[in-house]
DNA sequence: GTCTATATTAAGATAGAC
DNA sequence: GTCTATCTTAATATAGAC
């Protein structure tokens, strides 16, 4: 479906385009988002696009498939022989940094979702899937031990992303809410999220 | 922008229109709607939607103004004057219910705010940031008592919004994540955040 | 109030010159 | 490789009959 880049112009010309598409179906979904907006954003010819990839949706797919190989780094990162609370805490703290640094991405991944992820069933059952089985059963082990408080590690992992991914997804939100408090809302975020996990996981309830 | 209904049949017709309008605009965002599928949702055809709503904007405000009175009144019910930690659970309750009941809604306000909330600065600025400074006062005010532990209240909001309307806004991982777990994922959720609730903010940690 | 038919614009994609 | 011009389809919206 897409084409692999041979000379420097044409790696250049597909991650300029690659980047435009970023920029539009993060901000309006597959069917909000159309080829001249992103031709436009790219500085190219719509035909000039469409050398490059077969049609709209390849932009789309290749998106998609490249953010899936990094997004879930942090949680394949998460380290069964690490310290528990340390090892959660890191995972939440590496998951707003990226809200923080790749928003687009988080904005990208989210209206595919909420839209019905009909382009992403399969990676969701084949890849997430099996990854948040084996590291859910990780910290199972962990409460098991009695290394950390128990409570559902499926819905841990969820809330996890749910609270981390809300800074990047909702971020009109938070700047309609938090009025001049919004630039320091990365910072704040990190220290309730970490007395968060703290409280919740910590042996003792800290 | 939204033709009062006048008779029964006008009413009628304006509620299948809705009804179909927040089927389309929640699972495509606002720009991948079409009024033909609206149209064709709603049993009727497109220019009789048109007369009843001048165009698919107003349609859309139409939604996203209705939803707005309803979808504030969990928070808009915290009472100072009630137990601070019964108050927050049920509030967590109320809105995982909301997920529950309401998941297109749900999603037509999460797609309205990722795509920059262009049509709702003023609802947000104006009404939802007055509110969440109040309740965010009372829960201030209660972690000074001491009642509650201290966290960042408007983080705490947050952290709520994030976890209950994943469960509408995430559904298509949910399924795909947990597999013949899925069906019970209200209850598993309600068990879950209660307990994160009560070692968040009970006293004791308990 | 509801429909068919249509005007008008915009969108995805292609042809073919350079 | 890149562009202008264009084909084709689909979208919002309107006209006007019934």
């Amino acid at each position: 479906m897409t084409p692999r880049p041979r000379t420097r112009i044409q790696r250049k010309n597909m991650n300029v385009i690659l980047d435009a598409g970023l920029d539009v179906f993060s901000q309006h979904g597959f069917r909000g988002a159309t080829l001249d907006q992103i031709a436009q954003v790219a500085g190219l010819s719509k035909p000039n696009l469409l050398y490059y990839f077969p049609s709209k949706e390849a932009i789309h797919v290749t998106l998609l498939t490249r953010l899936m190989d990094t997004w879930l780094d942090p949680l394949r990162d998460l380290d069964p022989e690490g310290e528990p609370v340390a090892e959660l805490t890191a995972y939440v703290r590496r998951k707003l940094e990226m809200s923080r640094d790749f928003p687009r991405e988080s904005r990208l991944f989210a209206n595919e979702i909420i839209q019905g992820a009909p382009r992403m069933q399969e990676v969701l059952t084949d890849h997430l899937r099996p990854l948040v089985d084996e590291k859910a059963s990780v910290i199972a082990g962990w409460m098991a031990e009695g290394r950390i408080r128990a409570a559902d590690p499926h819905h841990l992992i969820f809330s996890i992303w749910a609270m981390t991914q809300h800074y990047a997804d909702f971020d009109a939100q938070l700047c309609a809410v938090l009025g001049p408090r919004y630039d320091a809302r990365f910072e704040e975020a990190e220290v309730f999220l970490e007395t968060l996990m703290r409280r919740l996981l910590s042996p003792g309830g800290a």
